[in-house]
DNA sequence: TTGAAAGCGGTACCAA
DNA sequence: TTGGTACCGCTTTCAA
């Protein structure tokens, strides 16, 4: 039975209250509870005894402070629920525990406005920071004030700061040539929708499209979903109806496309050939199985890490030809 | 430029180096930085250079031992690229942002070995822990030392601890019923396979299929993936060449099954019909669309979170009723 | 408006 | 084997 002293306030427990409790001093209360050799057994006993009776832990603060090992990094994604950032985080998580740290998840909800909020907090959390940003650099610098960041799949200006290049530009060709050499001349694109500038993924597509003589201006808007995807498709056929072959801003978006083709009545690939953008490992579940311009997810979670580690201890960072992941075309049954 | 003094040490840049750097005192770096307002413009302006200059920030570990408030929940959960982990996770995290906490996620990447390590690596980095353990209780037990830790869908025994539980008895005995109303009568099971006990969800098939006088025998092992589903349907179905449905232990392993039915050529759900657990998004991309026994995710997640926040303030917990998530049939097109 | 001093809750290094 | 003391880096009184 603990007796409270005093009215039950919710001070917190110190190491203090537990020393005095079994009748010890404070060092020896840190001995026993680290498992120091120079301690006699029934003084260790009696220790712990009184740090459970008092529901002692001590404050990761404190301990922090005195011994400063631990390195935490904060990873910001938009939505965990997508199944890219998921694989993307599973890797940076992975690369973090290999190597004995810890790995703090903020998810924005797709809400930019989340992004500043969560630097702000984010920055007496962690020691540096990796992950999708839509904000401005100077707002991105004003609210980490001197720490680490990596930013993913976008490129930065300032020398604080380092990204990973995501360059699509050689698999996107390569699909467009796929879909070309299949036939396809009318081909659209499903790009993103919540951002004023096109995408640079348009951008690739443009390009790669114009290489071949075909014009490129067959593009609806999707929300980043695959219900997004089948909305997107449709509106897309009603504006183009001669389309025979849609290339996406990503694989979700593509998945819904290809539920909603299905359902339109349109077989894929027969009547309509779909390509998407990740290469996520979802696409394969698919029917038929996606055809989509890949990237190595694992590498980029890791690159992020792995470059942020090198900023938070000092050692020479990445150079920029290294922080970067090409995507390439890994064609299936889509198309 | 910055003229580094005596040797560069890779010593932490302090708060006493920026108060030496801009000719005042800590206090007064304390206050620029926190934005107060007490404090001349022209000073803080210095004071702000002088911390870029020498790129200091602030330790998180001494400003969370001044200011205590910042809680900080470990989320461990076995693979974050299993969908029903991401949207548990997800929904922790937004469950703990809504409060102001902060969620640090700790993969055990399937390997129950692992659990321990991350436990003891955890205790100094978190006020609480939620999440997925296979790992014996007095274990926990000692590898938590006192912190609050909530159990998801696993029974617990100490008092200490606290549990979601998972009930999936009525909603696994609704599959079986519809799957009997549809006249199927050889109904076969996908385990687990990694344990060496049967699974809880096992235990509901069978008790379901006794109900209709259904041989509860017709089980076979599969790994946690989708070809894990695939090579246990196979295996199933070698050994039980009868069954007409099956029932998996969770929506990967019956979406793994369904593409597997496919390359069999089974027709699905006519020639099997493929019933699910979990209730996945997932499975509503699938063609046809996965049936399943469906869990609240969300709530699953809200619930651990919320539970865990309460042990941590002393607030009165959850009672166990109310710690509960009933699994529901959601039909589909698979069955 | 600024500075001095007192902790926050631990651990490490000594001396006893 | 133990306890005293000096920090770790920052914020919060309280005086100046």
């Amino acid at each position: 039975m603990v007796s409270s002293s005093g009215p039950d306030s919710a001070r917190r427990v110190t190491i203090h209250d537990v020393a005095r409790s079994a009748g010890v001093s404070r060092q020896t209360v840190s001995r026993a509870l680290n498992g120091k050799d120079e301690i006699e057994r029934s003084t260790k006993q009696r220790v712990l005894d009184a740090a459970r009776e008092l529901g002692y832990r001590p404050s990761r603060f404190a301990r922090g402070l005195v011994r400063q090992d631990t390195t935490t990094i904060g990873l910001v994604i938009p939505d965990l629920r997508n199944p890219f950032f998921t694989e993307v985080a599973a890797s940076a998580l992975e690369c973090a525990r290999a190597r004995g740290w810890h790995v703090v998840v903020y998810d924005t909800a797709d809400r930019p406005a989340e992004e500043l909020g969560t630097l702000q907090v984010i920055g007496s959390q962690v020691d540096g920071v990796v992950g999708y940003f839509s904000c401005a650099e100077d707002e991105l610098d004003r609210y980490t004030r001197g720490m680490p960041l990596v930013l993913i799949g976008r490129e930065h200006r300032m020398a604080r700061f380092s990204s990973i290049r995501i360059d699509g530009q050689e698999g996107v060709r390569e699909a467009v040539a796929h879909l070309v050499a299949k036939g396809h001349t009318m081909i659209g694109m499903l790009d993103h929708d919540n951002r004023a500038e096109p995408s640079l993924r348009r951008e690739w597509f443009t390009a790669a499209a114009l290489g071949h003589g075909i014009d490129p201006g067959r593009v609806a808007g999707a929300e980043q979903s695959a219900d997004g995807g089948g909305a997107g498709l449709r509106a897309l056929l009603a504006a183009h109806p001669e389309i025979t072959a849609v290339f996406t801003f990503n694989d979700i978006v593509a998945v819904g496309a290809l539920r909603e083709a299905r359902r339109l009545g349109r077989s894929v690939p027969a009547d309509l050939a779909v390509i998407g953008f990740d290469g996520l490992q979802l696409g394969a579940l698919m029917e038929p199985p996606l055809s989509s311009v890949a990237l190595d997810t694992h590498r980029l979670g890791s690159l992020a890490v792995e470059q942020v580690g090198r900023l938070l201890t000092g050692a020479d960072p990445l150079p920029p030809e290294d922080l970067e992941v090409r995507a390439v075309l890994r064609p299936a049954g889509s198309s």
